[in-house]
RNA sequence: UCCGGGGUAGCUCAAUCGGCAGAGCAGCGGACUGUUAAUCCGUUGGUUGAGGGUUCGAGUCCCUCCCCCGGAGCCA
């Protein structure tokens, strides 16, 4: 393991260090010479002067090619022209192997060539950056909802059958029966609360749908708190105080992937508590006035396109909650407004700046002959649902959960035009390899 | 699945009306003591996605197919 690294440089200024890393550029100026060295940390920058070097260790210099793996030792020196504030001084470098020929070059590439090299393209600067930011948001989330109390439950990935019967799922053999990839941990999830009160699984969702859209993936990763005892209201407070606590840890943190994304921080800076709450009768209104004819020609209850989503969101410098959707509209388990049994208890929370839907959340149907009649109507299997709707049966109370979807969390958060860099090695319409 | 755009050197792209397939970068050789995608000089590199057709002649026109990108629907 190595003892030092790049991004611990400041400490270690005046002395030797030996780092182990890779070489991400070199530049050759006659009798200076810079390599740029990276060690998963961070990148530095290291200085061979050719009348400081003995001969063997100037000539390496040649041999070195882009992703060439090496073992160099050098002195540290504060540098206020380098990016990163330190250099350093080489005295040695060590090679392991010389990468012979690495596609990725220093110029542009297109998206088809950078995905087909996905397993290199990862080392990219800005790849680095966004893995990061996934990372801490991730991280934060778990924080978070530990530090309010709830319980991690995993929930399975191979399902007997839809949770909500909408979406298409990816069937797969089952020694002779069908089983399908979970397309969410939801069910699951309110058994587990029933059990322990305040639960969350966060694992991948897999949706069969053939979308080809930048805000699409098929298998992506969800994270669906589950609460008992909490009503709609409660459920939203909880939602944009996590969203404000990932984005604030992310700023906090990651500062330096940020600047390497180029994401202005300012409307980042000013995601916090509460969030503007919007009706789905509002939402309507606003789009039926935005003077667009596109828009206007929406009707009370029919779903909102991305062009909606993004006029209503524009609206604000906020994420903002769109609530009491059409009950026709949303999943068979949603708990009806008991003033207006039309509408439900549930909100989709739509991230600023043309993001869309991050989060879809609601209040769940506690009542057992409601739910039974529900599942009837939307013509969904009864057997299947026997063990859910055991939950009504046994103690039933009222409950709420959401899901977040995580990759359009890092895309709107890393302000980055597609969904498909925010996953390591995303899973699309047209793309299973690497 | 539908609508639109595209496939030419390792990469990113150009090629006028159908008339000798080109440039930049990468690679290779050389110059340069502070470069930040370094710069400068020289140089290698082609089954134009596949198949068929029209033509004296096709990267270019026609037909079939394959692949990619963007958008729609579905949703997180």
């Amino acid at each position: 393991m190595q003892k030092y690294r790049v991004a611990d440089l400041g400490k270690y200024v005046g002395q030797e260090v030996e780092l182990k890393g890779w070489l991400y550029n070199k530049r050759d100026i006659g009798k200076v010479r810079f390599i740029l060295v990276r060690d998963g940390s961070g990148i530095v920058q290291g200085v061979m002067v050719k009348n400081n070097l003995p001969e063997e260790v100037w000539d390496k210099f040649d041999d070195l090619t882009l992703e060439t793996s090496l073992i160099v030792r050098g002195t540290v020196r504060e540098e206020k022209r380098a990016p990163g504030g330190y250099e350093l001084d080489v005295t040695d470098i060590e090679i392991f192997q010389i990468a012979d020929g690495y596609p990725i070059t220093k110029k542009s590439h297109g998206v088809e060539f950078l995905m087909d090299h996905r397993h290199l393209w990862l080392r990219s600067k800005k790849q680095w950056a966004i893995m990061r930011i996934r990372d801490e948001i991730q991280s934060a989330i778990m924080d978070f909802l530990r530090e309010q109390g709830f319980v991690r439950i995993d929930a399975p990935i191979l399902t007997s059958s839809a949770a909500e019967g909408t979406t298409t799922l990816f069937e797969v053999d089952y020694h002779g029966d069908k089983a399908y990839l979970s397309q969410s941990g939801q069910l699951y999830m309110e058994a587990a609360a029933m059990a322990h009160g305040k639960v969350y699984c966060f694992g991948p969702a897999f949706r069969a749908e053939k979308s080809k859209t930048r805000r699409h993936l098929l298998e992506f990763w969800m994270v669906e708190p589950e609460m008992a005892w909490v009503t709609f209201e409660e459920n939203l407070e909880i939602q944009e105080n996590m969203v404000s606590y990932i984005v604030e840890r992310v700023l906090k943190n990651r500062r330096n992937e940020l600047e390497i994304l180029e994401r202005p921080i300012e409307p980042l800076e000013k995601v916090k508590p509460p969030f503007p709450r919007v009706t789905y009768d509002e939402a309507i209104e606003m789009l039926k006035k935005s003077g667009d004819p596109e828009l206007e020609k929406i009707e009370w209850g029919e779903d909102f396109g991305a062009p909606h989503e993004t006029y209503i969101s524009n609206k604000f410098d906020k994420p903002v909650f769109i609530t009491h959707f059409p009950t026709k509209m949303k999943a068979f388990y949603m708990q009806p407004d008991p003033n207006r049994p039309e509408v439900v208890l549930a909100a989709d929370l739509l991230a600023p700046e043309g993001y869309g839907e991050i989060i879809g959340g609601s209040e769940r149907i506690y009542d057992y002959d409601l739910l039974k009649q529900r599942i009837q109507e939307w013509g969904l299997p009864e057997e299947d649902y026997q063990w859910y709707l055991d939950l009504r049966k046994y103690g039933t109370v009222p409950h709420s959960g959401f899901g977040l979807g995580l990759e359009r969390t890092v895309a709107w958060i890393a302000k980055l035009p597609h969904i498909r860099e925010t996953i390591p090695f995303p899973r699309m319409l047209h793309r299973m390899v690497p």
